[in-house]
DNA sequence: CTGAATTAGTAACACGTGTTAGTTAAAACG
DNA sequence: CGTTTTAACTAACACGTGTTACTAATTCAG
């Protein structure tokens, strides 16, 4: 036994006893065309009746849209495990489309056989994407951006003119070192997110390389170690940091989740946050208040973000245009014990 | 300048010098129709010179059916917001749907509007449904069941056929307390993961339960505080613990999350875990092996979870028929330092 | 009263695909 | 040589929708 048969707008047209392009015209309120009232009710009552709804493949079939944005993730499983911030990011997107009448199609790309997610744009599913994550190895995005498919990107990708959305987390990580150069720390360590090769690593360091020189305070490179978004990464990282002489008295790390494994680190060394050693994170996941000590952090605005993408998309798929192409986001610093 | 024209199959028919029927024969690796060498050669040069992938459209419109799954997600935004749980669930339902050349369309349902992802399935946006935690009082829901629309629950229904996918939390809850149990704890508390109202709370209430039964223990209810799903709210339901005498001198809490904010009351009020207060947590999220002290907890197969839940929702589509209708994965305890 | 304008609605096409029923030419058979 | 089978393809329809061009009936202007 197969599903119940759909009913279509033939249906209701029947019932109603109309044409189909009636119930078209009634049903999209196309403007233009007059009606008698008694004809709308008719056709509207019957629709009702019969539950009707109309078939999303015959409308993308005639207008070419599909009312669907792709959330291209080109993080690493790993990093999507343990990325805390990515949900409220999601979400954020998934609001601004729902607002729009626009759906969502997730898409979680290996980075490493990027480009994949190019089908998704030929085969006609979506509109336009929203990629997490840009690389500059990407060639099939360059691609896609000249043949003009509406792409927006969340994260920036350097040399190109593809509109972007960020959150400005270079002006973030200056911040956050600045508040140690302000409580009378000099020298100070730093474990990154990710690789370097990502430019949210990159942009978060170099907040920091600002941050000293704007404090005139010299840089030792020996004080730079990498994280790859695991608490592991930054247990490590933490140890080795622990064996320089002299120590750093306090340490940025560029991702809360990362942050927990060196605290972890300085913990187990016997030595007392932030008394021995100051921590301040970067994301503000919502266990960094509820950490011992809670954790000083940068709030980023993930919501705001998945919002900002979404709804920019949108308005690009829809032909609107942006009065500027790209937003940065501004974090905040959020002081709790961690530091002094 | 509106985008490229999209390359039809009529255009790859045009190039290769034959009908658009025959585009489609050999595309498709129809069977039982006989088609020359040469001439299939002559049709996938032409299909790879011009790029060509079909428009999903037009197929979803004569096979009905769209090769995209709905994951919808009825938590409340709070609990998606904290839940480190979700992504590795949504990365293993991604695999599973990759694999079958499926797609992933993500719904987050507002709990208090829920049926509003009826329209997915009407509006044939999807094959099927994939629901996670799902509500009793849902009624738009048993009213797609009686329609035959595939659908898979992940987390269960009492009183319903509605095969379902979900973790054996009762179980896990047991092993969790009988652990306690063994090291001599004699008084538990418990904070539980989320309201009453969600299954997954009462089965993880039940496990404790069970426990503390098999061991003969009386059972207090004051003993039991509510959580939902943030730290703050195990912090002050711990502190509600604390106030009791005798004190419990170990505590279950339903979710790792919440057990850090219980954990940070603990140390507030000056107790050591594990020798004044032991704390079992649940989850096993990335964090836990890191917090202070590592989390004793219970993992979640969360990847399995989803791939199993994607898995067999593609089955139901494609009519195979599952041979058991719902499937109970097993949890188990990782022991780490929360506890003796 | 006549031609023009408005009202209320419809027939017919287009979108891109899969598929059934047929057609033509060559090969096989008796 | 005449008939049947087979290989290699194609014309035409169906899917459900939006939209343009058109018609028939009524109302309005002069």
């Amino acid at each position: 036994m197969r599903p119940a048969k759909r009913t279509t707008s033939r249906d209701v047209a029947k019932l109603a006893h109309v044409s189909r392009t009636t119930v078209s015209f009634i049903l999209n309120n196309v403007s233009g065309v007059s009606i008698s009232a008694e004809t709308r009710k008719r056709v509207l009552d019957a629709a009702k009746k019969l539950n009707y709804s109309p078939n999303v493949a015959g409308k993308k079939l005639v207008s070419g849209k599909s009312y669907t944005i792709g959330l291209v993730l080109c993080q690493s499983p790993e990093q999507i495990f343990t990325d805390a911030f990515l949900p409220q990011v999601i979400l954020g997107v998934e609001q601004a489309a729902m607002q729009q009448g626009f759906h969502v199609l997730l898409k979680p790309v290996d980075p490493n056989d990027t480009g994949g997610y190019a089908r998704l744009i030929t085969e006609n599913h979506v509109d336009g994407i929203l990629l997490s994550g840009p690389r500059q190895d990407d060639t099939a995005l360059m691609h896609l951006h000249e043949q003009r498919v509406p792409i927006l990107l969340m994260g920036q990708l350097p040399d190109t003119s593809i509109p972007f959305v960020d959150v400005n987390a270079t002006a973030g990580a200056e911040l956050a070192v600045t508040h140690l150069i302000e409580r009378g720390h000099q020298r100070i360590g730093m474990i990154t997110n990710a690789p370097l090769s990502y430019t949210s690593a990159k942009q978060r360091r170099d907040g920091y390389l600002h941050a000293l020189k704007k404090a005139k305070l010299l840089i030792d490179k020996a004080l730079i170690l990498e994280g790859n978004y695991t608490p592991a990464s930054g247990f490590e990282a933490m140890k080795s940091l622990l064996l320089l002489t002299p120590r750093p008295t306090a340490v940025f790390v560029a991702s809360d989740v990362v942050a927990m494994g060196a605290m972890l680190a300085i913990k187990q060394a016997k030595l007392r946050i932030p008394k021995d050693i100051a921590v301040v994170g970067f994301d503000d996941i919502p266990l960094a208040e509820y950490y011992d000590p809670p954790l000083t952090t940068i709030h980023l605005p993930a919501f705001g973000l998945g919002w900002a993408g979404g709804e920019r998309l949108i308005r690009i798929i829809q032909g609107e245009g942006l009065n500027d192409t790209s937003l940065l986001l501004e974090s905040k610093l959020i002081t709790r014990h961690s530091s002094p």
